[in-house]
DNA sequence: TATTGTTATACTCTATAACTATA
DNA sequence: TATAGTTATAGAGTATAACAATA
């Protein structure tokens, strides 16, 4: 018979628990905040990028993203045929799709920075500003500190064979369908 | 045509999107700091509980954990299997299995813990004691802000048919497989 | 009839491999 | 032969429903 039952520090005093909740708890609130924009929140991390730098090939996609060429494909038949993009032959290159963005597309870019806005609010909100502005740099620190690419979610770091960050972009996505 | 083009704030600086990335990268730390241990995070959730008050029914930790009651099988199955737990017939009514924690179960407990120490470490430790302390309180202030359970993780809500929150306990679980 | 635990089935995502068309 | 894109297949995880034992 073990003795312990010693008393545990809870886990709302566990850094890295509360971030995991909270990490969970905004990928909820920024989707359904995304849900009258009409797209995922992957597929806004798509149309992010394309606004960056309009006509990148698929394969270019999934590296930023860390999606596998595979998903990749889904991903832009949804946008191609919501009409947020399209995809155009390289002449250079036939077999690369370069994908760019319609103006359907590019017109909802600014209702995913309002979503945005609107999440953090959501979850900040009840914080003063100048809270706000401390949490914000000590979370941006503490990324920087664990090498997270400053806008890659690492939910999809099964790039597959695509190569090891190309573009140093930004994007959204991620799995936890929770 | 549109024009916008306009320029959009780094997700670097969008304090839900760095929350989202940081949650993942603690789940992922966490994860690989249990290995060794030999449970998964779920599991450790689980067993966790179990320490706070040993015997509860399948059905109590359903509730607790936020899984559905079908979900709950597979976990004790595979704790029972491992031998970190084991069920026993409840006299009083002998539908329910009461969980009990095993010796070895109980002994995993430390370890577990231990491993919440190295996590936070692993992600805070460039930060000094003060700036953890005020990450620390911050977090949780948003927590409570939110509403989230002090030790519940909100990666299943899907409680089914379970009573909302019977117990105002602690657990960690997720999904996050990335 | 309702509840606890269990099992079975379907559905979603993802991972892997194989195929085509170009290079 | 290697690469971009595509398609197909299998696996993990989950949701839903149905079932047996007990209340």
């Amino acid at each position: 018979m073990v003795t312990s039952d010693k008393s545990f520090r809870p886990l709302r005093q566990r850094p890295s628990f509360v971030l995991s909740q909270l990490g969970f708890h905004s990928d909820r609130t920024f989707d359904e905040l995304l849900v009258p924009v009409g797209v995922t929140r992957r597929q806004y991390g798509m149309l992010r990028i394309l606004a960056d730098a309009d006509g990148r090939t698929q394969q270019e996609l999934s590296s930023v993203l860390r999606v596998h060429r595979n998903v990749m494909v889904g991903l832009v038949d949804e946008l191609e045929a919501a009409g947020f993009v399209e995809r155009r032959r390289n002449p250079a290159d036939r077999r690369a799709h370069a994908v760019h963005l319609t103006d359907r597309g590019r017109a909802l870019l600014p209702m995913g920075e309002a979503a945005l806005d609107a999440c953090d609010d959501q979850l900040f909100g009840t914080l003063s500003a100048a809270d706000r502005e401390t949490l914000g740099d000590l979370l941006a620190r503490v990324a920087d500190a664990a090498h997270l690419l400053p806008g890659v979610h690492p939910g999809y770091e099964q790039a597959g064979d695509a190569p090891p960050n190309p573009i140093s972009s930004r994007g959204r996505s991620n799995t936890r369908t929770g």
